[in-house]
DNA sequence: TTGTGGTGT
C-alpha cells in the first residue's frame, strides 16, 4: 500500500495491536478441506428433490418422465384455452402441483397456441424465479424430461451464468435477470410468453416486473402473453390489478396437523427447544425443523438442546440418537452442508434454522415443524436512510409455508408457539412486500432508463410510499443521474447499465476519471457481496474474541473501505485460498463472490465508460486476465495524490450525502444536514477515531436515537466542499415533475409498516369482494 | 453495551 496521507485525516495514531495474541485454534489452521461445490450447486441438489419427483438422472441418459398424476395435468387444455383468450392469467397452485415444470411445456407443445403468434420463429417462453438455485434446478429438470441437452431447447440464465442459446425456447431465469433485459427491451420482443413464478413471494424484482409486464402486454397488442403463478389463495389483488381470470390448481402435498402452544415472546428459544425435544422423545420417524429468528437464537438453541438431552441421558432416560444442528445464511459453507448429510437409520435430525429453510434450502425428510412465530425483516427508512433489521411477527402466509415444510414427504405435524387466536387475529395475512420496505434508488433509475418518466404515479400493483419514491429521485439527482427536472442524464444512463446500487455506480465512474479504477472495482465488489467478516457465535466466547483479534490486523487507519480493499488484495495475493480465509476468519464464499462481481463489473464498466477512460478500464481488465496484476493501480492518479486518497475522493461522489462531522460534545458525529448524532458500529476501523469528517456507506439501527454507521472512512472536508451545496439545491417539486402534486398529496411521513400491512389487508379484502361480485355476476348470466 | 433474516442484477 502507498504511504499514509500527509495530512492526518484519520485523526488517531495507528491502532495498537491487541495484547493477547494467542495462536489460532487448531480447528482453524489444521489441514486442507477438500474442494467444495459452489453453494448454488449444492443447494440446487436439494431443490431438485422438490415436488416428490424422481431425481433428474445424469445428463445424456434417457429422458425422465414427468409423473402422470401431477395435479396440473388435468388443467392442461384449460390453461391453454384461457391463455388464448386472455393476454394475462393467474394460476394458483400449491407446491407439488407441477406448475413450474409442466405449464411451459404445455404451451411449447400446443399447436393451437402457436397459431396465436404472428412471428414464425418458434415460441419463446421466459419463466422467472426469485432464486438462482430454483432457476437452474427447474431448467435441468425440464430439460431432462424432454431428453434434451441443457442449454439447448431448455436453458437458464442467471447472473454470471448464461446456459441458453439461439435455439432455447424455454428459458428459466431469475426475476432480476429478466428485469435487466427489460432495460434494453422494455417490450420484451424476444419472448412470446412470460411466466412470473412464485409471485406470492412478492420479491422486489417480481413486483417491478408486474408493472413492466402489464405495460408490455398492452404495448404488444396480443402478441405477448403473461402467466402469473402464486401459491396462496390471496388472488384478489392480482386479479384486480391485472383484470384477469384466476385458475386454481390443487396441490399434492401431505396433510400437516396444526398444534397451538402459546409461549411468552421472551421465552421462545427455550420453549422451542422443549417442544422439539418432546417431539423427539415421543414421536415416530421424521426430522424436526425449528424456525427461529437469527443466528444467535439458533446457536443458543443448539447448546440448550444439547445440554437438556445430556441431562435426560444422565438421568437414565432412554433417548434415541439425535443430531442437533443450526442452519443459517452466515454459516460457513461446510457447516451448512453438514445439515443436509444423511444420518444413520434411527437417528433423527433436529435443525434450528432461520427462515433460510422456509424457501431457499430444503431439508429432506422433515416430519415436524416448530414455528416460533417471528422472523427478522429488513426495513429501509427513506427519511433517515436508515436500515433496520427487526424481529417481526410472521405473516399467515409465512406460517403456512413453514408448516408446509413438515408435509413434503410424509404426513406431518406443526407446533406453533402462539395461539390460534393470535394466528387469525394478530398475524398479518401476507408479508409486507419488499417494494414497500426497500431503498428504491436502483428501481427508480432503471425505470427512468426505460423511459418511464412519472415514477411517482406509476401503476404499481402496490405503490410504494410517495416519500420513498421521492427520496429515491432526490438521491439520483444528488449523484447526477437525474437533472433538476427528473430527466435521465447521460451519467445516469451509464449508471443504469451497471448491475449495482446507483451510488456505487457513481463511485466507479468517478474512479475511472480519477485513475483508481482497479481499487474502486475491488471496493465496490466487496461492498456488493455478502459480508466478508466471519463472526462466530457469542456462545463460543473464545472464538468470538479470537476472530476480533485476527480481523483487527486488517484494519486500515483510514477506515473500513480501504480495509476491504486490503482484505481482497491480500486474499488474491494468497492465491484466493480458502484455507487462508479460514485462518483469518473471513468468508471464502463472500470473497469468491466479490471476485465474480469484480470481473463482471470490469467488463460492463468498459462498455459504459467514455472513450477517454475506456483504455484505462480495459488495461485493468487485461492485467487481471493475464494474472500479471502485481502492480495494478500503481499508475499515478491524475491529480498526483495517492491511489488511496483518490479512491476515498471518488467515494465522496456517490456518498457525500452520507457524511458526518465530529461533534465536539463527547464522541460521535453529526450527520450532514440532519440533527442526528451517530457512532461507528463496533469493529469498525474508525471506532474510537476522532476524524473531523467521516463517510459511511450504511446506516443501521432500530431507532433514530440508536443508529450507527457501518463501513466508515475518514474523508477530507475539501473533497466534500464542492459537492455539499447540491444538498440544498434540490427542488422536489421540479424533480418529481410531470404534474404538480395535488394539495393533499404533500410529502408525508413514512408509514409504519404494520399500518401499511393493515391498510393493505383492507384494500385486498375489498378487491376480493369486488372480484367475487363480478364473478358471480358473469356466472349468473 | 456489542452485533448480521433471506434473496438478486
Amino acid at each position: 500500500m502507498t504511504p499514509p496521507l500527509k495530512k492526518d485525516l484519520a485523526g488517531k495514531p495507528p491502532r495498537r495491536s491487541r495484547s493477547r495474541s494467542r495462536s489460532r485454534s487448531s480447528q482453524w489452521s489444521r489441514g486442507k478441506s477438500p474442494p467444495r461445490e459452489s453453494r448454488d450447486k449444492q443447494a440446487a441438489k436439494e431443490v431438485e428433490k422438490k415436488d416428490g419427483q424422481d431425481g433428474p438422472g445424469t445428463r445424456g441418459t434417457p429422458r425422465v418422465k414427468a409423473p402422470d398424476d401431477l395435479p396440473v395435468a388435468a388443467y392442461k387444455e384449460k390453461i391453454i384455452d384461457l391463455l388464448l383468450e386472455h393476454p394475462i392469467i393467474v394460476v394458483v397452485g400449491e407446491t407439488g402441483s407441477g406448475k413450474t415444470t409442466q405449464i411451459p411445456q404445455y404451451l411449447l407443445d400446443s399447436e393451437k397456441f402457436h397459431c396465436l403468434f404472428e412471428n414464425k420463429r418458434g415460441l419463446r417462453v421466459a419463466i422467472t424465479q426469485p432464486r438462482r438455485v430454483a432457476a437452474v434446478a427447474m431448467a435441468r429438470r425440464v430439460s431432462d424430461e424432454r431428453g434434451t441437452r441443457l442449454g439447448d431447447v431448455v436453458g437458464y440464465s442467471i447472473r454470471f451464468e448464461d446456459n441458453s442459446s439461439a435455439s432455447t425456447r424455454l428459458r428459466y431465469m431469475t426475476d432480476g435477470c429478466l428485469l435487466r433485459e427489460c432495460l434494453g427491451d422494455p417490450d420484451l420482443a424476444n419472448y412470446d410468453v412470460v411466466i412470473l413464478d412464485e409471485a406470492h413471494e412478492r420479491s422486489l424484482h417480481t413486483d417491478v416486473l408486474f408493472a413492466l409486464m402489464k405495460r408490455a402486454v398492452s404495448n404488444r397488442a396480443g402478441q405477448l402473453r403473461m402467466l402469473v403463478t402464486s401459491a396462496t389463495l390471496d388472488t384478489g389483488a392480482f386479479s384486480e390489478y391485472f383484470a384477469c381470470p384466476v385458475l386454481e390448481v390443487p396441490g399434492r402435498s401431505f396433510s400437516v396437523a396444526l398444534h397451538y402452544h402459546p409461549v411468552s415472546r421472551t421465552q421462545r428459544v427455550e420453549a422451542a427447544v422443549n417442544v422439539a425435544l418432546n417431539l423427539h422423545v415421543r414421536e415416530g420417524p421424521g426430522h424436526i425443523l425449528v424456525f427461529l429468528t437469527g443466528m444467535e437464537e439458533c446457536e443458543q438453541a443448539v447448546s440448550f438442546a444439547n445440554s437438556k438431552l445430556q441431562n435426560m441421558v444422565d438421568s437414565g432416560k432412554q433417548v434415541s440418537d439425535c443430531l442437533i444442528v443450526p442452519l443459517y445464511g452466515m454459516m460457513q459453507s461446510d457447516d451448512q452442508r453438514n445439515v443436509f448429510e444423511e444420518v444413520p437409520d434411527g437417528c433423527r435430525k433436529l435443525v434450528f434454522s432461520t427462515n433460510i429453510a422456509e424457501t431457499s434450502l430444503t431439508v429432506a425428510g422433515v416430519g415436524y415443524v416448530v414455528d416460533c412465530g417471528y422472523c427478522k425483516q429488513k426495513n429501509f427508512n427513506p427519511k433517515t436512510g436508515m436500515e433496520s433489521l427487526q424481529v417481526t411477527e410472521v405473516s399467515q402466509v409465512q406460517a403456512k409455508q413453514r408448516a408446509g415444510r413438515a408435509g413434503r414427504t410424509q404426513h406431518g405435524k406443526c407446533f406453533r408457539l402462539y395461539s390460534e387466536e393470535t394466528f387469525s387475529r394478530s398475524l398479518p395475512k401476507v408479508t409486507v412486500p419488499e417494494i414497500l420496505r426497500s431503498n428504491l434508488a436502483s428501481v427508480t433509475l432503471q425505470m427512468k432508463a426505460m423511459g418511464i418518466e412519472d415514477v411517482v404515479r406509476f401503476d404499481f400493483m402496490e405503490p410504494p410510499d410517495r416519500v420513498r419514491l421521492v427520496k429515491s429521485l432526490r438521491l439520483l439527482f444528488l449523484i447526477g443521474a437525474l437533472d433538476a427536472d427528473g430527466g435521465l442524464t447521460d451519467l445516469g444512463r451509464r449508471m443504469s447499465q451497471l448491475p449495482l446500487e446507483p451510488q456505487y455506480g457513481r463511485v466507479l465512474l468517478a474512479a475511472a476519471e480519477a485513475g483508481c479504477v482497479s481499487e474502486a472495482l475491488t471496493l465496490v465488489s466487496m461492498l456488493s457481496s455478502e459480508g466478508v467478516w466471519y463472526r462466530p457465535s457469542k456462545q463460543n466466547a473464545e472464538q468470538w474474541e479470537e476472530a476480533l483479534a485476527v480481523q483487527e490486523r486488517f484494519l486500515h487507519r483510514m477506515g473500513d473501505h480501504l480495509t476491504l480493499v486490503r482484505v481482497f488484495t491480500m486474499w488474491e495475493d494468497e492465491g484466493c485460498s480458502p484455507e487462508w480465509c479460514k485462518a483469518n476468519f473471513l468468508h471464502f464464499r463472500a470473497l469468491r463472490q466479490a471476485r465474480d462481481i469484480r470481473g463482471q463489473l470490469c467488463d460492463q464498466l468498459e462498455k459504459v465508460s467514455e472513450a477517454s477512460v475506456r483504455d484505462a478500464v480495459r488495461a485493468v481488465r487485461n492485467r487481471y486476465r493475464d494474472h500479471r496484476d502485481r502492480d495494478r493501480g500503481r499508475g499515478a492518479p491524475k491529480n498526483g495524490s495517492s491511489v488511496e486518497q483518490a479512491l476515498l475522493q471518488s467515494l465522496c461522489s456517490g456518498f457525500f450525502m452520507q457524511t458526518a462531522r465530529m461533534c465536539g460534545a463527547g464522541g460521535g458525529w453529526l450527520i450532514v444536514g440532519e440533527n442526528v448524532l451517530v457512532k461507528c458500529e463496533g469493529g469498525s476501523a474508525m471506532d474510537g477515531s476522532c476524524a473531523e469528517w467521516v463517510l459511511y456507506t450504511d446506516l443501521v439501527g432500530s431507532t433514530v436515537a440508536n443508529c450507527m454507521m457501518r463501513t466508515v472512512s475518514a474523508v477530507a472536508h475539501e473533497w466534500l466542499q464542492p459537492l455539499l451545496p447540491k444538498l440544498v439545491e434540490v427542488d422536489l417539486k421540479r424533480l418529481v415533475g410531470v404534474t404538480q402534486p395535488r394539495q393533499n398529496e404533500q410529502v408525508e411521513e413514512p408509514k409504519d409498516p404494520a399500518q401499511v400491512a393493515k391498510d393493505r389487508e383492507v384494500k385486498v379484502g375489498s378487491a376480493r369482494e369486488r372480484y367475487l361480485a363480478r364473478k358471480n355476476k358473469t356466472a349468473s348470466k
